[in-house]
DNA sequence: AGTCTTTGTGCATTCGTATGCAATCTGGTG
DNA sequence: CACCAGATTGCATACGAATGCACAAAGACT
């Protein structure tokens, strides 16, 4: 088994052809048959395989694609990821991944650091971009796709779930629940997602002539929600009924009101989430939650790029719907399943 | 702001002076303090980075790191996956990251496409490599780090916790606690910490004159978890205790036990896990179990890896010891706390 | 049979950086 | 002031594959 540094000149010699024929049997370019057939075996016999570094250098393509994450402490993005991956595997692709935490001069970096290695394409996910950012990344022709979060800018494709109608679907189903003093313990309102659930979820209240008794932001921390739920829960004139910004935050708030106040959900607090990642089905929870569909949002995101990189498609935002789905966590209105 | 394809060559014409010198200046060597300055200088106002594909392609070093895991579905992975990724950008490498699900078969070519990369090193976390796949790594110079599982092969680093002795420590602190009837919900026995755990954990008992009542393989899966804890605790003579191979399926096991079963826990069944992952502290679940310092391995691996790219050191078994964290899960013997 | 296409092939060059070698320069020393 | 060791520097080439160009071979057609 020959292992070492077999060249496409090596193969040329051996099916005895020139270098440029053994490129072209390999890059899909034109070829007889009867070449194509020699320098196959050819690179069969000594182990040949080529170059994927040589190539880049010269067609300016490296078939690698950056993908930045700030953290992975939320169930949904491990999720996000695999299918991601999974998917620009299938395509060819590989993945160049970058945690960056919160730290926003870190995407500044890590994007000069994927335009050094020309990568074909960048995934955000949950990350925001400068303008100046996604300016360079226009200007070097890399075609950008924020997954799970939008700042409409015209230049960028974006994948989202509709967390406007999510939200909206939340207040309906705890107005129908009989809920009339609901609070609501926000995702990161410096978000797109945080945003859109809440302000969806106003609408919603007050298509039915209310409003949250309270808003807070739980910065999609466990802490700042734990603490938020004893702050608002902790007095006898408690609300009711939660929506918590995402499924996360909502388990702690759960935690929190069963096991340091006593309280029972659903029966004295409607708790309502919003992802639904796997843990949410998990009968400690049981946690009705608005469903972000990871695996079509992700199919979506790779699709998208890819069509970026094939050149046609000019960007654009993609909203996929998230149906509510109805557990135990919350009293449920008659008529609903 | 200039961006398009600035070279070496025309930083050098800027800086007046020779290709090479940039480089030099580039890449460390030597070069005199005037040239350096003019160099930085012309650089600094182009706009220029060196091109790390160019670079690599001469030098044979990438700067980038292979890490290939199976799944993202226990929540351990992503946390070492994060760890593992900032500790390597720390080092100025990059992390081309694969997922392969669990067909062996994906090994053999993801190792492959990662060679074609001309990765500096691999690190495996949770996968098997066959024989064929170390020896082509070996002949390649590649060194390979394998990340929370072993298989005594002197080629290889290998980073775990110390199973054996967790196994151990389960049973002791089970048997402390006055329990008898102890059932063992195992991980994949075609895994090492599977192995490892079970082994220990059998030792342990075996050490109290005693032995398990039942060993059934739950395959780190919840399912099989849930449906062997039906199987084993649907019966009036149930045991008493259970030793989960790892934290997700515990809590598969405690959902089953308390709203399928109906059965308290620790009041009826005392439940240990493995793994320490965050959601064992939600108060939920509360799982006493024992902990994997992540960080800890995730650091280790990486020095490892680094230690061996450099040149400096021969492959190495770590192994890190990890403490039983007791909580609410499991009877607490008196003197524990 | 002769000319025009079409297809396939090899030659030479290119991508951007690193590096061996030889030439030059620096400063120190006798 | 001449000379030498050491430090810098530029030149040319290499890494491995892709591609424009010119040319050769094969087929199409009158």
């Amino acid at each position: 088994m020959p292992e070492d540094k077999i060249t496409s000149l090596d193969v040329a010699r051996r099916a005895g052809v020139s270098q440029s024929a053994v490129s072209r049997v390999f890059s899909g370019a034109s070829a007889s048959a009867a070449t194509a057939e020699k320098v196959r075996r050819a690179a069969e016999e000594l182990g040949y395989r080529p170059n994927p570094l040589a190539r880049a250098m010269i067609t300016g393509k490296s078939r690698i694609i950056g993908l930045v994450v700030a953290y992975l402490d939320n169930q949904f993005y491990p999720l996000a990821l695999e299918r991601l991956s999974k998917g620009f595997q299938e395509q060819g692709y590989h993945v160049l991944l970058f945690l960056i935490g919160n730290d926003p001069d870190r995407v500044e970096t890590v994007v000069q650091e994927m335009m050094d290695y020309h990568v074909d394409g960048i995934v955000t996910a949950s990350v925001a971009l400068s303008n100046a950012v996604v300016a360079r990344c226009e200007g070097a022709g890399i075609p950008v796709v924020m997954f799970n979060r939008g700042q409409d800018d015209p230049r960028l494709t974006e994948v989202t779930s509709d967390n406007l109608a999510g939200g909206r679907a939340v207040a309906q189903f705890l107005v129908a629940g009989g809920h009339r003093r609901i609070a609501h313990i926000a995702g990161w309102q410096g978000s797109s997602t945080g945003r859109d659930r809440t302000q969806g979820f106003v609408q919603g209240l007050a298509a039915a002539g209310l409003a949250p008794v309270v808003i807070e932001d739980g910065l999609y921390s466990q802490e700042t929600a734990a603490a938020l739920t004893r702050q608002i829960f902790g007095s006898p004139d408690r609300p009711d009924a939660v929506f918590v910004g995402n499924d996360h935050m909502a388990f702690a708030v759960m935690d929190t009101l069963r096991f340091e106040l006593g309280l029972s959900v659903p029966g004295d607090v409607s708790v309502v989430g919003y992802d639904d990642v796997p843990i949410a089905a998990w009968p400690a929870y049981d946690l009705t939650t608005i469903r972000q569909p990871v695996n079509r949002m992700a199919d979506a995101t790779v699709e998208a790029l890819m069509a970026r990189i094939e050149g046609d498609g000019a960007p654009r935002h993609i909203r996929i719907p998230g149906p509510l789905k109805i557990r135990g966590s919350a009293r449920k209105p008659k008529g609903f399943t």
